[in-house]
Parts: C-alpha cells; sequence; structure tokens
DNA sequence: CGAGCCATGTAAACAGTTACATGATTCT
DNA sequence: AGAATCATGTAACTGTTTACATGGCTCG
C-alpha cells in the first residue's frame, strides 16, 4: 500500500513516466519513500490495470517511446481515501540499535567507526532534509508548483504547510540520531578511556590521505 | 541478516527453544527487531545447519518434546565478526510521514485522528522503553541476569550500559514522534480554526462511552 | 562514434506477513 | 472437561533487493 501512495501521490501532482518517478525516489520525495524501478514499472501496470492511473505512449525522438501515467478521478478518490483511512501503527525495527545494544561484543575501534559513521550519515541526511524544506517554503520545487499550478490558490498554504511539516518530521529524526550517536561516542571513551584520541587520530590520518590522492 | 543478529544476541545469553524467543520479541527485545514464529523457526533450523547454533530435545511432561538451542563457539565467533563489520546505512522509510506529506487531500478531523493516534502511539513506546531502560539498569531483566552470570564482573558495566544506551535511542526517537505530532496537532488547528476543541469534544464523548462500555 | 543518460524489462532470491493447522501440557 | 498456554509446523502471498539485459537518444 505504501508504494502505491508514494507513486499515486507523485501523479497528483502532474502525469509521470516511471522513470521520473525514479528519479523523484532519488530525490526529495525519496525521502519518505523509494522503490526501485524494478518495483515501479510493474506497480504502475498494475495501478493502469485498476484503472487508478491511466497511461498514454509517448514518442521521443524518432523510435523511442515511453509511457507517461495521469491519475484518473477513480485514482484520485482512491488515493484521498487511503489518506483518510487510520493505520494502525506497526512495530518498529532499528537494526542499528539492535546491534549497538550488543557492542560490548564489538571491538571498541569497530564500535567507535560505526557509531561515527552513523553520526555523519544522520547529520547528512539533516542537511538534506533542511534544504529541500527550505525549498519547499520558497516555493522553489518544480513538482510542488506543478501541484500548486493545478489547485485553487487558497490550498496552497495547506500544500506547502504539510509538505514542510513532514520533512520537519525527518529533520528531527535526523538530529536525535545524531545526538544519540554522540552520546554512543562519550559512552565509548568512558567505557575505554583514550580511544576517542587514538581514534581521531586515525580518522585525521585517513582524511589526509583522502586528500592527497 | 538482521534476524540472525536477534536470534544470536538472544543466545549468547542463555539457552532458548523456539517458542522462548517468539516471547523475547514480543517483549524488550523486541523493540529492536522481532519475527512472527513462522520465520523464527525456520532461521533457527537454518542456523544449526551451518553449525552457529545446536540444538536438543527436550522432554516436556510425558510425551512432549522441545528444541532448547544454544550457541556455539563458531556462532560465538560469527556474532563478533557481524558486530565488527560497518553497515553502510540503508535509506529509510517513513509511511507516516508520506502520508502526512499528502495531508491536505485528507479530511482533517481524519489527519487529526490520524496525528492524534500517532501521538498515542510513541507515548506509550516511550513509556514502555523507559521501564525497560530502568530495569536493566537495576539488573531486573532475567535474560540480562542470565547474560551477567557466564560473564565475568569487569565486563558487566559495559553490558548493562550498551543495552540501556540502545534503549536510550527508542526512546529518544519516541519522544521526538510525540512532539512532532503534536507540532502537526497545532498546524491543523492553524489551518482549520475551531477543529481541534471539536474534536477534543467528540475523542472525550468516545472515551466517556468506552468507560461507560 | 562512444560515453552517458533515458527508459523499461525479466528473473531469482530474500524478507516479512497472514492464514491455517496440529497436538501436548497445565490449570481451573 | 475445557480453556489457556506451550510448541511447532506448512503454504500462500506481498514486498524488497539484486543481478542481468536491452535498446534508443543526446552531446561532444
Amino acid at each position: 500500500m505504501h508504494l502505491r501512495l508514494a507513486l499515486m501521490s507523485l501523479l497528483v501532482a502532474q502525469p509521470m513516466t516511471g522513470f521520473d518517478i525514479k528519479r523523484q525516489f532519488d530525490d526529495s520525495v525519496g525521502y519518505f519513500w523509494h522503490a526501485p524501478h524494478t518495483q515501479i514499472y510493474p506497480e504502475l501496470r498494475k495501478l493502469e490495470a485498476e484503472g487508478l492511473i491511466e497511461g498514454e505512449e509517448v514518442a521521443r525522438g524518432a523510435r523511442g517511446r515511453k509511457t507517461r501515467y495521469h491519475i484518473t478521478e477513480s485514482g484520485r478518490e482512491q488515493l484521498r481515501a487511503w489518506l483518510n483511512t487510520v493505520e494502525e501503527p506497526r512495530r518498529d525495527r532499528d537494526p542499528f540499535k539492535l546491534r549497538a545494544a550488543n557492542f560490548e561484543l564489538a571491538a571498541p575501534e569497530s564500535a567507535y567507526a560505526q557509531l561515527r559513521a552513523h553520526e555523519r550519515h544522520y547529520s547528512r541526511e539533516a542537511t538534506l532534509y533542511e534544504g529541500v524544506r527550505e525549498n519547499l517554503l520558497a516555493r522553489r520545487v518544480p513538482l510542488l508548483q506543478a501541484r500548486l499550478q493545478i489547485t485553487p490558490p487558497e490550498e496552497h498554504e495547506a500544500i506547502i504547510a504539510f509538505r514542510a511539516y513532514a520533512y520537519s518530521g525527518l529533520i528531527r529524526r535526523a538530529r536525535g540520531e545524531v545526538e544519540w550517536a554522540r552520546e554512543g561516542l562519550q559512552l565509548l571513551e568512558r567505557l575505554n578511556p583514550g580511544l576517542t584520541e587514538s581514534q581521531e587520530a586515525s580518522a585525521a590520518a585517513v582524511g589526509a590521505d583522502e586528500h592527497v590522492g
């Protein structure tokens, strides 16, 4: 259901090909949900079979062909219906915290490296999300612009606000992970005095290498 | 790999049957990872086939039989190896934020109900995790006690600290979701003045009904 | 004309969910 | 004797990942 929701929520803004959607998934929208093209194309065909979207063959150069899908009235209704149903929340799984819970079995240097990677990863994510959020609020996002163009102005504020709100959630999450990772690094240092310094030294060495290479 | 890690991290504390593991998954450990019994039993057989764990048939009453698994030396090594490898983080998916990003298509009353449910869910989770964390720190958790008993005392602190640390992460996450949901309720009220009051009134009515029934 | 992007596909494998099924044990 | 819990299983289905494959278009 989630994949369908993601696909339809894109097509509600403007008609797209499977490839366009793939790019969106690699991009901003993909921060909420994403899928490889091997999952996208079959799902689009299913949605079409159910009459929720419709594809039209479009020429591309001389012999090239592509299928552009647009949402149908029935699809729009279905999307609204999905968004109105209350899904009972499923229990989360957290592979990294599962690991962290057992870090006494890992080498301190490895735990250090893993927490560092976690910190870096979510730190980057947070920055990324913040950028997208800024762009949304400034109406600089093409997909948002397309959506606004086909929508009466009095609804614009809500559309932007909900998008930005969802990104706030991602940002909050990412920032939390960064803080948690830093807590973990402190814990490691407490349990292994001197570890942090030596690791930072070797990390700096690696950084220097990278800079040279 | 995650399921295996979860299974082995349980068996490192003490021998267990598939059923015992199922119960742990319904319980504290399940907050990091969980699986239904239909996934547990086959995976245990695979782990045994690979020599990472060993099962012994145990009598249960007169005719009853059950298989208790314990970790092997090779399994312990493998577990350590897994915990020492740095996994590159996979992109998260967040079905609820995907929804929230499109809430302009939902009825405000439904969006309200969904955010409320989200708030309640994570609020409960946070309380739950905090309880477990307290119990860990006070060494009141049987599985932890078992683990400590087979481990030299100088390692006890680290074991407890990492478990508690992982729970801190879950707690932080849950608290963040609660705050985010509350932000969302405020946003809804801003976009639909009066909504919150009327919804709270009907929620109170439902609550009263429940109390009566 | 070749590299890189556009565009789409099949198939196998792996992971997770849901439905259905069976039988023994323990407690009331 | 019946209910609740212990204990384990098969099978079908859905979702996700990974590997492999193909061909056209665009630009330098």
